[in-house]
DNA sequence: GGCGGGTTTTGGAGCGCTCCAACGAGCGTA
DNA sequence: TACGCTCGTTGGAGCGCTCCAAAACCCGCC
């Protein structure tokens, strides 16, 4: 006689005894080894499929020597750049059987120490971390890790993956030159990154015999230290004809800067964004921007997570990649025709 | 004699060890148990500082009866509504020691079914799912669900927070007709919620005894589709004078037709959006727009989570929440001087 | 029909933790 | 001095799985 049972979630015992082979049996079918035959595979997984049975990824990682998960620690959800690092590592992982956990620097911070420590926890099997790393971020040896995006702060022991930033301001920079600006300013912000891009600005601009011409906002990148930024550069010196921000954030400040003071873009002013995020290619900004080339960091890292997975012991030299220009509409010689 | 020893990670047992104590006494103190003297917890820290130890969350779940954390499935990371849906349901989860896991739905399509089969692997002690529900959504009972941002598309036994698209469109397009605008055009898209703001716009046009005018982009909700809907609208109905878009990042794409046109916005054109995402408050937009209070939706969903949690049996009534109109610099009486 | 070799299947031993019942020590009280 | 209490602490059992060595099975061939 039955009586109101509780509900207990099944387990893989309950699906072999449905399927009537054991739980090692099951366990190899859900795993998907091929030393199983038809039959028994087909018992086990309609034995699944009627039970609803989940496998406990907690006792998975428990017994096994893995988690087949990579976590993925980010600075903000707002900074959208991570998007396509988070599909190239996603190419990448994926084929591997590797599931990717992300986790925002800002929101967990309540929470936990660091989003690290809850990947620690958690037993990942390799770590991206796409923030400018700190020196708090002590992670055991032997675990893989990427810096994804940054060159700067050090993780000892991780592989470096990143765009050059210094390159890229450069060649944006050399961009705005060739166009015949010549009062070009630079809006920065705070962290490793902006300052490598003021360097390759300011690189550029004495390259060409030109005075570099840098300005902050409140001091991060967001599009209200570009606003405040671009104000300042304007009011400050208005005979600038062309500006290049930190990121596309950055400009899009700047472009509303530009707009409220009655400057045509690109006719009165050229404004040159950094990153190539999402918001560069709309039809509102038509940004020219420097690709840093996300995904294909997170194709890069994705390969030295699976090379130190897989045995490698070290990591690898740091691997700078070549940002690329995209030339859009927001750029064009100064004093052109409306 | 001690050989290389192999870097194993310490175990809980580890730490009792040097700390002198049993294995018991150890995770009474990782869990803040008040009943350990003071001694015994310094001990006991002190071990795990020297070790550098990490609890095992797998086996903490797999001994403990829950994993005090709750899933969120979100669409696409690009969509940043849920940030705020995050941060809301953060505040109100983490005084009760609940973390936060995110998954998106197109990211992880590739690996497995569905993020849901993540979280339920995962055992999560609740979910959040701020997608619109699908019908393959089928949760095992018992497990506390709530349905965010979305009303349409049930999953069983989910509570339902919300806030009411119907008559936040409404109230931004009595807002337009308010103002003085009388050839309103709406932009939507696919999706319930796109639907159920084009009701509300169409039922406030009724009433105001005006025409309402729906016309769509490629069918999703993206810049380019509000771009290309807006330019249908602009081009069909040149009289134009206002328009209500689906949501912010529709808006930014009819800002950018405008333009385009020689349109001046707010003066020749108001534009509205939805959802008060981050980029409406730029500086570039200045989006007059519906506040969807996401963070808020996070808050109460939190509670409801809370509830059901802790036992409360079934789902509350489906929430709606009203929605706010938020007046920016995009909106202004048709033919306002400039 | 029995044997060797490969393939398929199985039970047992843990993984590192939480929970629980029980234990010892200290202390106030009879 | 003995008793009962409480507080702090402990060992044991077990969570649901993976891994491993060994058992069972199957086949062809002598």
């Amino acid at each position: 006689m039955v009586t109101s049972d509780p509900p207990r979630r099944p387990t893989i015992y309950d699906v072999a005894r449905t399927a009537g082979v054991s739980k090692s049996l099951v366990s190899l079918v859900l795993r998907g080894s091929p030393s199983v035959s038809e039959a028994r595979r087909a018992a086990v997984l309609a034995a699944v499929e009627e039970l609803g049975y989940r496998p406990s990824q907690a006792a998975a990682t428990l017994a096994g020597a893995t988690t087949r998960t990579v976590g993925v620690v980010i600075d903000d959800y707002r900074n959208l750049w991570f998007v396509e690092l988070l599909r190239g590592l996603q190419e990448g992982l994926a084929p591997h059987g590797l599931r990717i956990a992300v986790a925002d620097h800002t929101l967990n911070a309540h929470v936990e120490a660091h989003p690290l420590d809850g990947f620690l926890s958690m037993r990942v099997d390799g770590l991206v971390i796409a923030t400018e790393p700190t020196a708090a971020m002590r992670v055991p040896e032997g675990l893989p890790v990427v810096v994804a995006g940054h060159r700067e702060g050090v993780v000892p022991g991780a592989d470096v993956v990143a765009t050059d930033d210094r390159l890229g301001a450069r060649g944006a920079t050399e961009h705005l030159v060739g166009l015949g600006h010549r009062r070009i300013g630079h809006l920065t912000g705070g962290g490793g990154a902006a300052r490598l891009r003021a360097e390759g600005y300011a690189a550029a601009m004495t390259a060409a015999g030109l005075e570099p011409l840098v300005v902050a906002g409140h001091g991060a990148t967001t599009e209200e230290d570009g606003y405040v930024a671009a104000v300042r550069l304007l009011d400050t010196a208005p005979g600038t004809t062309a500006v290049l921000a930190a990121n596309d954030t950055m400009a899009m400040g700047a472009l509303a800067a530009a707009g409220e003071r009655g400057l045509r873009v690109p006719q009165d002013l050229s404004v040159v964004g950094y990153d190539d995020s999402p918001i560069a290619s709309t039809h509102l900004l038509r940004l020219t921007t420097v690709d840093s080339r996300s995904a294909q960091i997170g194709a890069v890292a994705a390969e030295r997570l699976m090379a130190r997975i897989g045995g490698s012991p070290g990591a690898a030299p740091p691997l700078l990649l070549a940002p690329e220009l995209v030339v859009r509409g927001s750029t064009a010689a100064p004093g052109a025709a409306g």
